[in-house]
DNA sequence: CGGTCTCTTGAGTTAAATCAAAGGCGGTGG
DNA sequence: CCACCGCCTTTGATTTAACTCAAGAGACCG
């Protein structure tokens, strides 16, 4: 609602039999690219849902604000990744522009049109918000029973992987977000976040490059340290220790 | 893989110009029941997602097992809840029944199958979806910052309204899960959950009848003290005051 | 009625939060 | 180009809510 530009947007109809290969993305590809600023919101926790978006470049965070003023994060989204998708009649969160951020959108009801006339596009969107389910019940197992240091650890691999599948240069990550940011989406403090950082740079696993950036050391160790053990153990199956907490 | 009868179903076709009003739950009416005893799993974490399932009767906790041999409860799943609907090519989670518990299944492709095929299920599918993404959203905000009162109040409550909706007994809450099972889903440990129960009780809150039902004495308290304030405060907006965790 | 399993209660420990202050990065203006 | 200022981050000292370990009490079953 702070935006600029309001767009005309082409019907579903027109949007349909147009695009070649009919990719969720492409959908948004003639819509007009909005510049958000830092700081800058797109839409609100309880605005209603009018409109789906893509952003073209950038970083967002996801984030709803509880009773007693704290924040919460619950995601963050980057370049390529659609923002409104499931949800029904309100945001059940705020959208706001961490760094310079450039989006399209498209009207919540020129997407569905377009989304449920489409074979291809159909699959598309479940398999989008499959895997929204997936990252939610992760961050539920990280929040409930990982300690600072696994959090940490998680957290900067799901970056490392994310830069190593743009084939950016090798284990250098970009974080974009402030460390309270951080904090915010993983369940700590600042000055946890923080001294988890230092702790892991000691340790020689990384080190920090400025503010916003990152180089991994020992990503195998990292791995570890995140105790995902990603998917289920290593074979010895049945070997549930008596471990409680952290 | 546990279960006994190996279902004979109609086809997607079928399935689809016989019930009159198309429910979702309707899709199911004609599928045999299955009769699931307490601790028996319906499927594993990691099993192929063959089937979509409905539950009739009774309650199933939906858990994964983490490297450490620790349990996270990510949700509990009652009568007329359906299982399965969101996932893509594997189950993310295992599902186990509580106590006795009725289902009815089909395979995911006839399911999907009749749902894309009808203009009335596909909105209710997408509501379905929206419900559990808006839940997982919850869970992640009450794991992210609650206080271990304010855990136990929020799971009460959300059981209290379910109970409510229901039209049972006013105010008795059946709790048909282990306190390790609420435990394990709210973060905690079991004695922490025992204890903060028995505070509750103390105050006046509530009462305890027997292991597995509550009797909610002062429901406004309990809900104040779950500290939602459902929807974003009463009004003093930008009172966001310099408190941090818990 | 006795056994087993679950739950409760108590005592002590700890990881992370809180409170407090110093350090450093980045932008602005002289 | 450099000095200053503000904000973000780091580091240190202390507190605390929840965890761990341990033992006893109560519910439910045959």
């Amino acid at each position: 609602m702070l935006l600029t530009s309001y767009n005309r947007e082409r019907t579903a109809a027109t949007l349909l039999h147009e695009a070649e290969p009919e990719t969720l993305n492409g959908l948004f590809s003639r819509q007009p690219v909005e510049f958000i600023h830092p700081g800058q919101s797109i839409f609100f926790e309880g605005d209603e849902a009018k409109h789906v978006f893509e952003v073209v470049e950038g970083a967002l965070r996801i984030f709803r604000i509880i009773s007693d003023g704290r924040r919460v994060i619950t995601g963050f989204v980057f370049d390529g990744d659609l923002l409104g998708v499931s949800l029904k009649r309100n945001y059940l969160y705020s959208a706001e522009a961490i760094v310079g951020t450039k989006v399209r959108r498209l009207t919540k009801k020129n997407f569905e049109a377009a989304v449920q006339d489409s074979e291809e596009l159909r699959p598309q969107v479940f398999e989008r918000v499959c895997d929204e389910m997936a990252a939610a019940q992760d961050q539920m197992v990280l929040l409930s029973c990982k300690s600072a240091e696994e959090r940490l650890c998680t957290f900067l691999l799901k970056h490392l992987r994310r830069a190593a599948a743009k084939s950016d240069v090798q284990s250098m990550v970009q974080l974009p977000m402030t460390r309270q940011d951080m904090a915010d989406y993983l369940g700590l403090t600042i000055e946890t976040v923080s001294r988890t950082i230092t702790k892991l740079s000691t340790k020689g696993v990384l080190g920090c490059v400025g503010r916003h950036s990152v180089k991994v050391i020992k990503p195998m160790l990292l791995a570890q340290l995140a105790g995902d053990d990603d998917e289920y153990g290593w074979g010895d199956a049945g070997a549930a220790e008596d471990r409680r907490h952290h």
